[in-house]
DNA sequence: GTGAAAGCGCTAACAT
DNA sequence: ATGTTAGCGCTTTCAC
C-alpha cells in the first residue's frame, strides 16, 4: 500500500482560497499577474495548508522536470568530492532538482536510467555514456553537457575540463627546466580516459620541446587507481628500470607509486621523485607531500551546471570552456 | 523552448503492436498475465521504437515515484565519499533513483526541496532536517530512514548507525591500558551532533571505569572541522595545557590537531599522541598514521537504504541498525 | 486475456 | 485579473 502522500492538491488551495486552480498555479509559477489581494489570499491557504506542488503533475503538465541529472561510472577516488559538491551547489542555485545515477558499465538494463524522461538536461562525467547514447541524446535535441571530456567527433556538445595537457607540460618542463630530470616515466590513467591522454600529450610535448627522447619503457599503466599504479611501478622497480622520477597521471596513482617506491626500501624523493596531478586534500599530507598540479574541480563542476541550465534556458551554451590548471610544488619532486 | 522531449508514449507501442495502451501497461508492470504472443509483439514495438515509459505519467498514475531522496547538510569531508558510494549501490540495486539535496541548512525556502511530493522515502543523514519536519513526515506515514542519528523523542522512525560509545570506550580503553596514558584529552564534534556526543561518553565511561578523573580543561571543539580543531589544539598549547594524548572526535579534526601539535613544534606522538574515529582513506597516509577507530560508513549507508526499502514496501523496517566498529591501531599512539 | 474509460494533479490556452 | 477546460502519459478499475 505505498503511494499517495499527496495529501492537499492545488484544487483544495483554491477552494480554501475561493479562486480556481489556475489562479492558484499562476501565483505559483508567478506566471500571471494577480491582484495582490487574491495573491494574499492564496498565499494564506498555501501555508495554511502546508501545500506543496507535486512533481510529477507540474512535469506531465509542463514538460519540465526541474531536475538534472549526473552521469557518472563510479563513486570513487578523491575527485569526486569537490566535484559533487559543486555541481550540486550549483544546480541548487539555479532552481533544479538533481538527480545522480552511478550505474557502472556493467548492468545496463535497455535504456539508461537518467534522462528525457526525468531530467531537464544532463551532466555527462567522463565516459560513463556511449558516444552512442550521446549522439542519440543530442540529435533529439536534449541538453547535455560533458564534464572532463570532449565531444564524439562531430557533435556540438558543450565541454567543460581543465587545461590538462597544459598542466602536464607545465609539470614535465619545470621538472625538466628546473629540477634538471631526463628520465621522466609516466604512469597513464584509464584506459580510453580523456583526461590521461591530453596529460599524456603534454608530457610527450614536454619532452620533445627539451630534445629528450621519448621512451616506451618509461610508460604504464596506473589507470587513475592507487593498487594498479603501485603494481606497475613495483614491476618496474623489480625489473631494474631505471628513472629519476614518475609522473602520475593523477594523485590517486602517485600514490600508489609512492608507496610502491617506499616498499622497495627507496627514497622519495631522493631515489625517486614522484608527481601528481589533481592536489587532492591528500596530496599535501602524504609523506612527503606531493608534488602536483592543482585542477579546479569543484570550479569545473559549478560551470558545467551553469552551461548546462543555459543551455536548457536559452538553447545556447559556450561550446568548450577550459580551466587553467595550477603547479603546486611540494617536496615530493625533490627539494630545490 | 524547453521541455517536451518523451517522443515515443505508450499510445505509439499500443498501435504499433495493435493493442490497447492498457496491455501495454500491464506487460510494462507484470502486473497481470498477457498471453505469450501479445507479450512478445508488445516487446518488439517497445524496442522498435525504443519506447521508455516517462516518469512523471507513471508517477501521477501510480503514486509511487521510484525515487529515494538523500538530504544532507553538507558535501564535504572524506566522510562523505563512501556514504554516497553505498547509498547510489544500494538505491540503484533495489530499482530506486537517487534524489540527493545538499541544501545548506541556511536558505530554506518554505518547504524542503525533497520530499513525498518526488520521492517515496527519504534517507536524513544526522540533522539535515530539523525535528519538526520528521514529525511531520512521519505523522503522515512517509518512510524516512535516518542514518548517524536517531529518532526525535517518541517518533518510532528506523535508525542506522555505528556503535559509537563503544567504538570510543574501546579506544580509551586501549590507551589507558596498553599504553599507560592518563591525561587524554577530547576533542568533540560538531555541536548538537549525535555521534559526537556518544563517542564523547564512551569517552567519559571509559575514564570512569579506569578511576580516572573527568577533567573539563581537557575538553575541546573540533567540530568535526580541520581548521577548528587546529586552532583549538594550538590554543590549548599556547596555554601551557598538559596531555599525553588527544582523542579527535572524527579523524578530520585528528588531522588539525595533529597539523597544531607539529606547528608547534612538538612530536607525534613522542610529545603528545594523537588518536582519531572513522578511519578515512587518508588515515594510513598521515604521517605518523593515524591510530584511528574504523567505521563501516559505506556499509552503514546500504543498510540504511536496505532498510528504507523495506520501510516503503512492507511498511515495516527495524528499529535500530547498530554497526560495530573496530580499532585500528597505527603509530600515531605511540609505539608497542 | 484484453479493451474502454476514468482519472492522478497540474499547466496552458482560450474565454471573459 | 480570473475562471473554464482540455489535456500531459500513464495505471487501474470495470466490463467483456
Amino acid at each position: 500500500m505505498p503511494g499517495k502522500f499527496q495529501g492537499v492538491t492545488i484544487e483544495d488551495v483554491a477552494r480554501h482560497a475561493g479562486v480556481s486552480t489556475a489562479t492558484v498555479s499562476r501565483f505559483l509559477n508567478h506566471s500571471d499577474k494577480i491582484a495582490p489581494l487574491t495573491a494574499a489570499r492564496i498565499q494564506h491557504a498555501v501555508s495554511e495548508l502546508g501545500y506543496q506542488p507535486g512533481m510529477a503533475a507540474r512535469v506531465l503538465a509542463g514538460g519540465k522536470t526541474h531536475a538534472l541529472g549526473l552521469v557518472v561510472d563510479e563513486i570513487k577516488g578523491e575527485f569526486f568530492n569537490p566535484m559533487l559538491r559543486g555541481i550540486s551547489a550549483a544546480a541548487g542555485e539555479a532552481g533544479y532538482e538533481l538527480l545522480i545515477n552511478a550505474t557502472a558499465p556493467g548492468r545496463r538494463p535497455a535504456g539508461f536510467p537518467l534522462g528525457e524522461k526525468n531530467t531537464d538536461g544532463l551532466i555527462v562525467f567522463t565516459d560513463s555514456l556511449p558516444d552512442k547514447e550521446l549522439r542519440r541524446m543530442h540529435q533529439a535535441g536534449f541538453p547535455c553537457v560533458l564534464l572532463h571530456r570532449s565531444a564524439p567527433a562531430g557533435l556540438a556538445m558543450p565541454c567543460v575540463t581543465v587545461e590538462n595537457k597544459r598542466g602536464a607540460r607545465d609539470m614535465v618542463d619545470y621538472l625538466i627546466e628546473q629540477r634538471g630530470y631526463r628520465r621522466i616515466a609516466f604512469l597513464r590513467g584509464a584506459e580510453g580516459h580523456e583526461d590521461s591522454s591530453w596529460r599524456e600529450r603534454g608530457y610527450r610535448e614536454a619532452l620533445e620541446s627539451h630534445g629528450l627522447p621519448y621512451d616506451e619503457k618509461l610508460i604504464g599503466n596506473g589507470f587513475f587507481d592507487e593498487q594498479q599504479a603501485r603494481e606497475t611501478v613495483t614491476g618496474w622497480i623489480r625489473r631494474g628500470l631505471k628513472m629519476e622520477v614518475i609522473f602520475a597521471a593523477d594523485d590517486d596513482s602517485a600514490i600508489g607509486a609512492m608507496l610502491a617506491v617506499k616498499e622497495a626500501g627507496l627514497r622519495v624523493p631522493q631515489d625517486i621523485a614522484i608527481v601528481g596531478f589533481d592536489d587532492i586534500r591528500l596530496a599535501r599530507y602524504l609523506s612527503p607531500p606531493l608534488t602536483t598540479v592543482r585542477a579546479p574541480i569543484e570550479k569545473a563542476a559549478r560551470l558545467a551546471v551553469e552551461q548546462l541550465v543555459r543551455l536548457i534556458e536559452t538553447g545556447s551554451a559556450d561550446p568548450l570552456t577550459l580551466l587553467p590548471t595550477e603547479l603546486i610544488i611540494r617536496e615530493s619532486c625533490g627539494f630545490a
